[in-house]
RNA sequence: GCCUUCAUAGCUCAGCUGGUUAGAGCGGUUGACUGUUAAUCAAUAGGUCCCUGGUUCGAGUCCAGGUGAGGGCGCCA
């Protein structure tokens, strides 16, 4: 029995076990906020209805204590859920003291800080109530398409990528890394069984401090048999579209609470726009258009934007605090003009923190360098002018990878492809079709400068039944931060590890 | 690795061009009051102003170094 059976009880006897979220007190009732994991339920604990000795037990309860309540379920539609319980009995598993997160505002540290706790807060309810959505979609979408889910090996004796960047541990007294990818067992585990996918924690060692990189995160790498880049492509777009769309489906609930706007995802029902390299580097630049929209003078006028709120913000706070200063008013209205000086002095600071960076972005996609690889602000500037994702294909095969194979046309490319999410989420799905021949193989290795014994075994997939393959490696957590509509990252993960961040 | 912003009560913040006794709200405690929704009202406790050094008659405030944090770049998903 949990707060969301409620509807099936209406009138009857239940008991409810959970937590109190939040209390109100008054001579002869006391309300509790109870949280259970599943929703919410306001009691009503009246003193005639539990006797005195359990009615002051029940004023002493503070935030989080351990309680079971039982009632009669009544309808009222004023409540969160629409439910409220009419208390008769209570059992107070603990009573807590002292909870150090409370209803108000709280710094980015602090939080952190504390995580264990934190994640009961309703927002972090229900990102984490998305996160499982978004996790059971995926399995949902390759299990129907017939992909068999694989594990592939955390420890690793190569790197995928080059060596930069990885964990080193001991293994048996030999160096070993945490893995980076299982792409390369992905690729011989779809000669075996033609389709696959894993779903793992991949570990990368940047000193990134952004709000987009985690040092462990969990990715999702399907890879495909007799698949070239175009139907990797198409998989990839039916797979976001199928994935969004079911998420968007199961949790309104906890999309709303984030306060996410459902119209901006939807659009994932409409085709993906798909571009070259090239074309991508014109439309940053500045030289091509779309939708008669220019990605300068929209970022231009975005910053033009930041200025005029930023007036408007400093307006409203000395407004405000002249308000208070005036006094004369009553301590409630003097709490509503802080609150809202509180807000609005934040915003000022990311909008300061927009004013610095917006600047460089401008001047960084203006000058861009072709035969680069996008930056993170590129990559903001370009996605800027679309509502969908985007697909980069036939990048400069100096800049891919070394498994990446060359466009028989035009060798200047490799077959790889982007996928950059709207709303300033950039990169979440890298991809691309492999190369097959063992000799184009061999040479990029040494190009790369790895070390050829450990890739034996991937080359002998090269000589025993070589087929064109394809494969992407998707983000789970940026594309969770992306539907949720996040600042960040770390907030997409129970407990999140990056750059100086190991407990809790 | 580079650039940038910041560090004051348990929490979120104010504290002006340096000035003697360190401020508010929330949270805690006590009381009042109320079908309340981050309730309200009153009282009350709560501080090594991140650390070290310097300038000064005087430093929370200025300077240097350190430590910690936010964000951006590079790299990536």
């Amino acid at each position: 029995m949990h707060t969301k059976q409620l509807d099936q009880y209406v009138g009857q006897v239940v008991t409810l076990k959970g937590w109190v979220a939040n209390k109100r007190e008054s001579k002869t009732v006391v309300f509790i906020n109870l949280r259970d994991g599943h929703g919410l339920c306001q009691c009503i604990l009246g003193i005639d209805d539990l006797g005195e000795e359990l009615f002051v037990e029940a004023k002493s309860l503070g935030q989080e204590s351990s309680i079971a309540v039982t009632g009669t379920v009544v309808v009222d539609e004023r409540q969160i859920g629409g439910y409220e319980l009419h208390t008769t009995d209570l059992k107070i598993y603990q009573n807590a003291k002292d909870y150090p997160i409370s209803n108000k505002e709280h710094g980015v540290e602090f939080l952190v800080d504390n995580r264990h706790l934190w994640l009961r807060s309703r927002r972090q309810w229900a990102i984490m109530k998305v996160r499982n959505s978004v996790i059971y979609a995926i399995h949902n979408f390759f299990q129907s398409e017939d992909f068999v889910q694989m594990d592939a090996p955390i420890f690793t004796g190569n790197a995928a990528e080059g060596t930069t960047d990885l964990f080193e541990t001991d293994y048996y007294g030999k160096p070993a890394y945490l893995t980076q990818s299982g792409q390369l067992y992905g690729e011989a585990m779809a000669m075996a069984m033609g389709k696959i996918y894993t779903f793992g924690p991949t570990f990368r060692a940047e000193k990134s401090k952004t709000r987009r990189h985690l040092s462990e995160f969990w990715m999702i790498e399907p890879e495909m048999a007799f698949c070239d880049i175009f139907e990797n492509m198409d998989t990839i777009e039916n797979f976001l579209r199928a994935v969004v769309l079911e998420v968007i489906e199961k949790c309104p609930e906890e999309l709303e609470i984030l306060g996410r706007d459902i119209s901006k995802l939807e659009t994932v029902a409409k085709p993906f726009p798909r571009m070259s390299y090239d074309e991508a580097v014109e439309i940053l630049k500045g030289n091509k258009e779309v939708n008669g929209q220019n990605s300068l003078t929209v970022i231009q006028a975005d910053l033009d934007t930041v200025i005029a709120r930023q007036a408007e913000c400093e307006a409203e706070i000395a407004e405000r605090e002249a308000t208070i200063a005036a006094g004369g008013i009553k301590k409630g209205v003097i709490n509503f003009n802080q609150n809202k000086i509180d807000g609005l002095k934040a915003e000022v600071k990311q909008l300061e923190e927009d004013q610095r960076n917006l600047p460089q972005w401008l001047a960084s996609a203006r000058d861009f360098t072709y035969g680069q690889d996008f930056g993170g602000s590129d990559e903001t500037v370009l996605t800027r002018l679309f509502d969908n994702p985007i697909m980069v294909y036939d990048w400069p095969h100096e800049i891919k990878a070394f498994y990446m194979k060359r466009n028989p046309e035009d060798p200047r490319f490799a077959r790889g492809v982007d996928v950059l999410a709207p709303e300033g989420y950039g990169e979440i799905v890298g991809g691309g079709e492999r190369e097959t021949s063992e000799e184009w193989l061999v040479e990029k290795i040494q190009e790369h400068k790895l070390p050829m014994d450990v890739f034996q075994w991937y080359l002998d997939l090269r000589r025993y039944g070589s087929v064109p393959h394809s494969g992407f490696g998707l983000g789970l957590e940026r594309l969770v931060a992306w539907v949720c509509k996040l600042d960040h990252v770390r907030e997409t993960i129970p407990f999140p590890r990056y750059y100086g961040r190991l407990e809790p």
